[in-house]
DNA sequence: CAGTGGTCTAGACCACACA
DNA sequence: GTGTGGTCTAGACCACTGC
């Protein structure tokens, strides 16, 4: 064991670990030492070692199988956590000022691009809201969103106007799976205009459709100007 | 406790405490029973509860502190785990063959934005690689990449005609800090050549920085077509 | 000071997959 | 079968922090 701050055990032998790893001294699909040899040879429980390898295992760093044991992970995928906050949140946090617009409000029969995007059913009618959330006077965010009636029947008498649809579904909705998508696309006349940027310019778009139970609650369109930076770090 | 299926206790624990927190029956800022209390109530050691309300820690659900005890997150920060797969791999995934080209290859003095970026010191010299990856014959990321040679001084005999940074960097470096960023930007007339995409076009653009105990190893600017979904599932 | 969560221990039983 | 990791237990000590 190498030399270590005054960490807790268990992350001084995921560092061991890790650092054997990259050392090449255990390589690429090989077989680790089990947990109760690894235990052994750290002194400590095997719980402590289970904890340290359940991690890097949830890190992408090794794979883990009942009775095939543990391997260092063959396709090197890393996983990073990505931390999604509110915008409010978001904006707050670098001092500015936070504003919300709301700018339209319909609603609609789901239409058929978000009847298959959503899995809706034929006849379903969604809540059809454009809104605009602000840092001080600066546009930084567009936010164009659909919320299925039929879960959420009490979004028709929301008032968007004062809370932004974002928060009011989570004060309002609880919600079991979501799904995150970012892809880059240029401004239409529309999103530009509110993003206050030039016609065509290019945007991230961060997409993110709701489940409540299986159920789709919500489809949620996000698009940043090309300033905006997503940050994460592993 | 809910009926639930025949899942780990820390899983059914880690369910129904979320489920009190949707139902609002434990409401954002509010104080959790303690550990001990809800050991008791759940019939299970407090070492179960601990790995139930760790994950929804993680999850940024709620947020522990010593002492204070444990509350509703305020923040409503849900965190997303992003995989980030090696180019090949994710390439090979789609059931298309992977293909690799070297465009540009030369060692040189480090550009000013490029020290301040990876912090280098003045007269540090990098080596400055392009290069392309296809899915079949069709462009899915064009990669700027440059490698700190005081870091990594193998790279500049390394072969990129044959083995992609990425890759090489993978088996012959180890790191142990990487920090991701993603944003949007429009294709100026080499990335839109390579890309085989308009002048002009959108494309998300992932930053890479590597770093191996606070040296600075790679920094890389990976671009993707519009067409390109970075996906996450929460 | 007292109570919280963070960590650790030395056991235990079990499901699973391989021989 | 047999050995692996997955989980769980009933304790324990400790660091931190609010009182």
């Amino acid at each position: 064991m190498t030399l270590t701050a005054d960490l807790p055990r268990y992350k001084e032998v995921k560092a061991e670990i890790l650092a054997r790893i990259q050392k090449r001294i255990w390589r690429t699909g090989e077989v680790l030492p089990s947990e109760h040899e690894l235990a052994d040879e750290f002194d400590c429980a095997r719980g402590t070692v289970n904890r340290a390898m359940r991690e890097l295992s949830d890190d992408g760093v090794i794979e883990r199988k009942r009775r095939a044991g543990t391997i260092v992970a063959q396709s090197r995928v890393r996983h990073a956590r990505l931390a999604i906050p509110l915008v409010r949140s978001e904006i707050e946090a670098t001092g500015a000022k936070y504003r919300y617009r709301l700018i339209t409000r319909a609603a609609i029969a789901a239409p058929a691009w978000l009847r298959a995007r959503m899995e809706l059913a034929e006849a379903a009618r969604v809540l059809h809201l454009q809104c605009l959330h602000l840092a001080n006077a600066q546009a930084f965010q567009f936010e164009d969103r659909w919320i299925n009636l039929a879960v959420v029947p009490g979004a028709a008498k929301a008032d968007f106007s004062v809370i932004s649809p974002n928060e009011w579904l989570i004060n309002a909705v609880p919600f079991t799976d979501a799904e995150f998508a970012f892809h880059a696309s240029r401004a239409d006349k529309d999103v530009a205009r509110m993003l206050q940027v030039a016609d065509g310019d290019a945007v991230l778009v961060a997409e993110r459709i709701t489940w409540l139970e299986r159920k789709p609650v919500t489809y949620a369109r996000m698009s940043f100007p090309s300033s905006y930076r997503m940050v994460t770090r592993v």
